[in-house]
Parts: structure tokens; sequence; C-alpha cells
DNA sequence: CTCAAATACGGCTTAGAACAGGGGTAAAGA
DNA sequence: TCTTTACCCCTGTTCTAAGCCGTATTTGAG
């Protein structure tokens, strides 16, 4: 499992769409402008995403991306892999012959690591994030002052 | 927090001093022979374990590296974050002001995130990964062919 | 004491991925 | 027919991953 920007901009804009979800297909140059992502960054996202049937198009006037399921139904796991292909960490590649010398050590010390993140990922669904989105508009200023101090150290230097 | 391969190579390299600790110095071409790691990516990556004081450099023939601190004191999230210097996810940059539409949206997302991974991996100590690799080594085959087995699925599409 | 080898240290260079911009084409509605 | 949108491809820029080479420093041999 990687991590990069890239993942993080896919999951920004799905959480864009699904925060409009029911309302009609949505524009990829609204979501450019909203979320301050490139349009031809994700016109080639939303082409992974629509080839991993995650979202539908419409075309022509009023057209746009809808999700293709519920966004319960969409975890942050699969936006992350539709948009950042794999790229095997273990020297060994996968699951083939390491067992020569230590199986090249760090093979389950990654696999534990990707097997964790994946999990953690795979239980984070859109429906999750619309929710906590929306529970933060209603009381902002205390949690965010709170949340503000208490990962300040953790935030800034990770 | 990055989980790249750049973060991976340093654990793995660290991993392999850890389990050389207390012998003398360790030289990053044998490091480079027993992990497959290029020598001149070793090197650079050193340069910033020693800057982060996560080891010591003796020079000289006989000369090398060693664990700056017992292995125990040594986490592989210290380790990731001192190969992979910080990129600010958010667009907001950190702490910053991003109150204005609904705080960059995925703020907390990334935070939550972050915080969740990053404490997994502070958890992880070198001596940890050391005494799990020693223990792998005695009961090698039956724990190994019930992972391959379990984990088939998900370590090839991570 | 001198020289050569081993090693860390640092700067420079290349390959590829991330990101961004532009142009053209196809579909669909006004 | 014209506009709005997705869709596709080609190009360019910037950044990271990775590799290469030269220099400094220490040790050991002669």
């Amino acid at each position: 499992m990687r991590l990069t920007t890239k993942g993080r901009f896919a999951v920004t804009a799905m959480l864009d769409l699904a925060m409009r979800d029911g309302h009609g297909p949505v524009t990829l140059s609204g979501i450019s402008e909203r979320q301050k992502i490139s349009l031809s960054y994700l016109e080639q996202l939303f082409g992974k995403l629509r080839r991993n049937a995650l979202v539908e198009s419409v075309r022509g006037p009023g057209g746009g991306y809808c999700l293709a399921r519920g966004s319960a139904e969409i975890s942050v796991a699969q936006i992350i892999r539709a948009v950042d292909e794999p790229v095997e960490a273990t020297q060994c590649g996968g699951l083939s012959n390491c067992l020569d010398d230590h199986r090249c050590m760090t093979h389950d010390l990654w696999t534990g690591l990707n097997k964790h993140i994946y999990e953690y990922l795979e239980a984070v669904s859109l429906a999750n994030l619309v929710a906590s989105q929306n529970t933060q508009t209603t009381d902002k200023i205390s949690i965010i002052k709170d949340k503000r101090i208490s990962n300040a150290a953790a935030t800034s230097s990770i």
C-alpha cells in the first residue's frame, strides 16, 4: 500500500462527489474550483476511477460524474487502489521465492503493515467521511480548537 | 506520513544494522550485498539517518555505521521520518487558516489517518523486528506456508 | 614515515513519476 | 447548429528515486 498525495487527491475529489450525491452529475470543473485540483489532473484520476467502476459518467450539458454505488459501499482503500497502482515493496516480488536467505527479511514486516493500513482504510467509507464532515459543521469551533492543539505536534512533523 | 519504497529501504537497512549490533561497525557495502540495495542509494539514506542522530559513523578501514541508541529506542516511525521528509498533504498547509469553506474538507481525514499510522509505526521498534525475525527462523516452514495462503490476495493486490 | 586501501561524505547526473496545460473529438442537450 | 461536457492524447515542468563519481579521513602495511 503506497500512501502519496495522488491517492489523497482522489479521495478528496470522491468526497466532493459523495457530498453532492443524489443531486445529479457533478462536473470536474466544479470539483476543480472547490478542491483546488487542476482540471487536467482530475481528468486523469477520474479516467482511472471510471475504469475501476467507482464512478459513472454522463456526457453533454448537465453531465458529469456520479458515484457508481452508494457512498457506504465505497471505501477509501478502493479509491487509493484505483489511482495508485501497486508497487511491490518487497524485493522478492510478492509471493515468489524469497526463502533463500531469511526470506528478504522484511517480508512479514511490510505485509503486516500493509494489512494493518489496508484494513483501516477499507473500514472507512465515503459515507463515514460525509457523516463526520456534517457533524463538524454543527459544532465546529469547539471541536476544531481542541483538535488543533492536541494534533499540533503530530500534524506538523509527520 | 508518506509511505514509499524509500522509507522501506531505510527500515530494511536499519534492521540489518540492528541484527549485527554489538559486533562493531557495519559497512554499507555489506548491507548493499545482503539486502540488495544499491550502495550509492544507501549512502544517501545513511547521510540522513546520521544527521537525524539515528546512526553513528566510523571512518577508515574497519569503519562503518552503528546504531546511535539501543535498538529498542529506535522506532520504525523515526526511521521513515528521517529519510522521507514530510510533505503536507492538506492544501491548507498544516495548521493554518483553512476555516474559510469547510476547512479544506479532508483536513481531519488526513490528520486522523496520519495519527493512526504514525502511532502504529511508533510502537514498532527495531528490537521488536529483530525479535520477530529470530522467532521466525526456528519454526519457519509451517508459519510461512500458512501465511502465504492467507495473505496471497492482499499481498498481491496492495 | 609513506603509501595504499577502505570507508564515509557530498555533489552532480539521469530516469521516471507526479502534476499541469493544451488541443482535438464525441456525445448530448438547447 | 452551437454549447457544454466527457474523453483521449501529446507535451512540458517539477520533484523524487536512484545511480555515479570525486573527495576527505582513517587505518594498516611496507
